[in-house]
DNA sequence: TGGTTCACG
DNA sequence: ACGTACGTGAACCAC
């Protein structure tokens, strides 16, 4: 291997020109997007050549090197080097990318979590790489982009066999690019917003803590959940709950039902709440706002065993949206300058249109073809009732099914989420069942068919092994039996939105539009785009996002447009009627006239 | 490090 | 009889 610095990199360029792909591998000191300098960055040849560059300068003259001669990547978590790219230009070309190994291995077996390189090189070609703690950081870059190139083929091999090769080109590969671009991009954050929430969450805070002191007759923890426990269970002797494996359980719903038994409790509710929205968002974003002043998050794409993104360091998929207390922090999410604003479009009811899909059910097939709204035409058909006769707790308890079909819910966990005894809960399944027989049948077919092959799959044929449903415990076999009616539904739902991040993506870069892709939140994607192209914008996102998969349901997508991430507002009458069904209470929208 | 809790879809 | 709705990430406490 050759070590090279700055001044050594210029005459590389005929070898890397001569190369049909190269193995890269780049070492930072810290891994978030638009923070870490490079330590090392290796490139191998295909003829075995091995040249890193040593330090930062070194590192980014091989990286421009290689983006200028435009030569196919491969390797293992190949993002990075795009995301190092884009955030000198987001409007440049980013390298080709071959082939990414982390990837591969992981669309491969998507149970394991993230495999390294060296779990890779093991698996693939049975050897043992170097402990990599050991080496200096242009060798550990230098082994690790040969070792790229060396799996790749067996990947390839691999993924063949199992027709995964087609996911991995035209979905996983393509949308690499894709979340470097938003990873550099970022998302604009209102610090003096935040600022004054942390004084007004601080002072509340303060206030909850002395009252509580006061109703307990001294001071302790709040925050250990060991010393509550002794507080409540024993000291106040209050009923215990539901048992943990340390304890008895503090969580919200257990509280809920101590409420009316000491005054405390309200406020340790609202303790909680305030001291998480605090420690998490308030205090921990402004933290993570970068030298452009916008946040950057990093996305994981050989994480989730369904098939879904992540993101972390921080986390933008777990913004509060759901009380009015959560939602001030997600004001504080802004269009990045005052000629711009935010877009969002949201796919409405996904999973339920893919459940109406795979399953073939002429009932909810109807339902969503007829526009309907899916709750209250659900209460009916269960109800045998008209669907203007149904109440707000019916509508209720049918959305509470909905949502909790492709879980694999049980009565018992319906009856604890819907507050009634479980034998309503049972017969109201049962209902929905005889109602939606394709439903009911669909959920025995997946069962048996991911205890013959040991796996389930997507609509694209992204796999999910699952051993669980072999294992003699059953409990753990009853939750493979969840895992296997969810993963082909969420799974799908991932694959969707994967495709529309491409296309999206694709489409806005020949358009003329100066929108930026920021966030991807599953069935959510987030554009900040100048305020005159919105419409231009809205109808290109609106199209694609439809588009992405032909089911036997429309695909439906929201629009909404703000200033900033809380505001926002509906585009269109349609955009607006959906929000509302979807959105509102369930008691104000089985109040509200039909609309239509 | 593991357990608990809770933020999101 | 048994434990019980899918998938994540982060903060905090206890060991």
């Amino acid at each position: 291997m050759e070590v090279r610095d700055a001044a050594g990199i210029g005459d590389l360029e005929p070898w890397l020109r001569s190369q049909h792909a190269v193995g890269v591998s780049v070492l930072l000191d810290d891994p978030r997007p638009r923070r870490g300098a490079p330590l090392a960055l290796a490139v191998a040849g295909v003829d075995g050549r091995v040249v890193a560059g040593d330090g930062a300068e070194a590192s980014d003259a091989l990286r421009h090197l290689v983006e200028q001669t435009g030569v196919p990547l491969v390797g293992h978590e190949v993002k990075p080097i795009l995301v190092a790219g884009f955030a000198e230009d987001p409007d440049r070309l980013p390298a080709p990318v071959a082939f990414d190994t982390q990837i591969a291995a992981y669309v491969l077996n998507a149970a394991l979590r993230s495999q390294t390189i060296a779990d890779v090189v093991a698996e693939q070609l049975d050897q043992i790489l170097p402990s990599a703690a050991e080496l200096p950081p242009t060798a550990r870059a230098g082994l690790e982009a040969l070792s790229a190139l060396a799996v790749r083929d067996p990947l390839e091999r691999r993924l063949a066999d199992v027709q995964l090769d087609r996911l991995l080109r035209e979905v996983e590969l393509p949308l690499i690019a894709v979340l470097a671009r938003m990873e550099a991009v970022g998302v604009a954050l209102d610090r003096d917003a935040l600022a004054a929430l942390d004084r007004e969450f601080r002072s509340e805070i303060d206030r909850l803590e002395r009252e509580i002191y006061v109703d307990v007759g001294h001071d302790f923890n709040l925050g250990s959940p060991k010393q509550l426990e002794q507080i409540l269970f024993f000291e106040l002797n209050l009923p215990k709950g539901r048992r943990t494996k340390t304890g008895y359980s503090t969580d919200a719903s257990v509280l809920e039902d101590l409420r009316p038994a000491h005054p405390m409790i309200d406020k340790l509710l609202e303790w909680r709440i305030y001291t998480k929205l605090r420690s998490t968002y308030v205090e921990a974003l402004p933290t993570l706002i970068a030298a452009d002043g916008r946040l950057h998050t990093t996305f994981h794409q050989a994480v989730a065993s369904t098939g879904r993104l992540s993101s972390s360091d921080p986390n933008l998929q777990n913004i509060p949206i759901r009380t009015a207390l959560g939602r001030r922090i997600r004001h504080a999410f802004v269009a990045g300058a005052p000629d711009l604003v935010l877009l969002a479009a949201d796919y409405s009811q996904v999973e339920l249109r893919i459940l109406a899909h795979v399953s073939g059910d002429e009932h909810l097939k109807d339902a969503f073809a007829r526009h309907a709204d899916i709750h209250r035409e659900t209460a009916a058909r269960v109800l045998h009732k008209p669907p203007e006769e149904i109440t707000a707790d019916e509508r209720s308890m049918a959305k509470m099914v909905n949502f909790g079909l492709a879980y694999g819910m049980s009565d018992f966990g319906l009856a604890s989420r819907a507050n009634i005894p479980r034998r309503e809960a049972q017969e109201f399944i049962n209902s929905y069942f005889a109602a939606y027989s394709g439903i009911s049948y669909y959920m025995m077919a997946i069962k048996e068919q991911a205890k013959s092959q040991g796996f389930v799959e997507t609509l694209l044929g992204r796999k999910r092994q699952i051993p669980e449903l072999r294992a003699a415990n059953p409990t753990l076999r009853g939750a493979g039996e969840r895992m296997a009616i969810n993963m082909p539904i969420q799974g799908t739902a991932a694959d969707i939105q994967k495709i529309a991040m491409i296309r999206v993506a694709e489409r806005l870069r020949g358009s003329g539009l100066d929108a930026r892709l920021l966030l991807s939140v599953h069935d959510e994607l987030l554009f900040e785009t100048p305020r005159d192209q919105v419409e231009a914008l809205a109808a290109l996102v609106r199209e694609t996002m439809e588009g992405a998969l032909p089911l036997a349901v429309p695909l439906v997508v929201d629009v909404k447009v703000g200033d900033d991430w809380e505001s926002m507002t509906p585009l269109t009458r349609a955009d607006a009627i959906a929000a509302e069904a979807d959105e509102l209470p369930d008691e104000a929208v089985a109040a509200a006239p039909l609309a239509g």
